[in-house]
DNA sequence: TCAATAGTGTCTGTTAGACATTATGGA
DNA sequence: TCCATAATGTCTAACAGACACTATTGA
């Protein structure tokens, strides 16, 4: 997660932020420029995560809209000492509200990842199947069992081989894939209980 | 849905909104205290859907965040000429901002359906299963599969009978049931490619 | 040959949907 | 008795996770 310090305390972190321009500048192209200005890059994908507000505005703004935005890893740009990309898990300090934000962000991003082709927009053109599992298990921050996933990829038709192969130091060589949907969703089965009680 | 004319036009209808009373009230009270002066009573349910802006704004506000409120049919209020419930696959034209509002709110609400128990609030303390599942059938604008509703509703716990029974007309006597939860979330399994190609 | 990684086949337990059957009241 | 609805049992297909096995490269 991108942060940069704050003016005031520059032991502090913040989200990197700002305010509409003048003229209607859209929330989603306020986002866009957001990010590109703090990450050096066009995110490869963007989505907002909700509106935030409380009697505590760090800022003198009453009115939070928060986006999450995802760039390749490895992209990152100089970095001088204003700005630094942390693990989800090792956000330093945050005000409170922006930890939700945070928080939010990830849940969004994670629970969309399952319905979007994210994972696919942060990988190079043709990539090996490791690789776009590696991909869904940064996100998810879990875990997935291959022949599992790769059955799924399968059943969902979302892949098509290349002719290409990578080798990659020790083992047999990995077949490269792109991404090129051919079905449409399926029929949904289930509905499920999960609930977290409230 | 709930409508309401709009002042200049009185065959066009519009979300009903305002904006945050001054001297900071949140916007989760804001959209309280909007729903209980549309529908003449608090919402059982109440979740924020997003912020939307365009370059086109029908009010003079650049900026609309919107909420999703539930209330349990039958609970309309006078509903003079002003105000007007709609089926959600009959609702009249409104500004495309506010259609899409209505959109999103309703794929909100259907997500959350699964994850928290929105439905048990808009029942009474108890209920038969039929009655429950109606709810669900009503929410999210398809039939469910009798057997299969009612045993993952057994497997989640969420329910406990009582030990009343409710004669509806013809039929044999439903049990009433109240909502009772008492498991944890389960282990999720599962990652499904369920993609809307992008 | 060995180590390391890619890729796949099989088995098993779980679950969703279809279908049928029993249970129990009112007309 | 007949009909309508509740409630549940059984069967089957789909599927997820575990495990093992084969395939193919570099060291």
């Amino acid at each position: 997660m991108l942060l940069e310090r704050t003016e005031e305390a520059k032991e502090r972190w913040t989200l990197p932020w700002d305010t509409p321009k003048a003229g209607g500048e859209s929330l989603t192209d306020s986002a866009q420029r957001i990010a590109r200005t703090a990450a050096g890059h066009a995110p490869r994908w963007l989505e907002q995560v909700g509106a935030f507000s409380s009697t505590r505005h760090p800022s003198e703004s009453q009115l939070s809209v928060a986006f999450a935005g995802l760039i390749p890893g490895g992209t990152s740009t100089h970095m001088g000492g204003e700005l630094a990309w942390f693990p989800a898990a090792e956000v330093p300090l945050v005000a409170p509200r922006q930890r939700e934000m945070l928080e939010q962000a990830l849940r969004s991003v994670q629970s969309l990842l399952g319905h979007a082709p994210i994972a696919f927009r942060l990988l190079p053109v043709t990539f090996t199947l490791t690789e776009l599992q590696q991909m869904y298990e940064l996100l998810l921050g879990k875990q997935l069992h291959k022949a599992s996933f790769r059955r799924a990829l399968q059943a969902a038709s979302l892949v098509q081989p290349t002719d290409e192969w990578r080798s990659e130091g020790r083992g047999r060589p990995a077949q490269l894939y792109r991404y090129s949907p051919r079905k449409r969703r399926s029929v949904r089965r289930t509905l499920r209980f999960d609930f977290v009680h409230i």
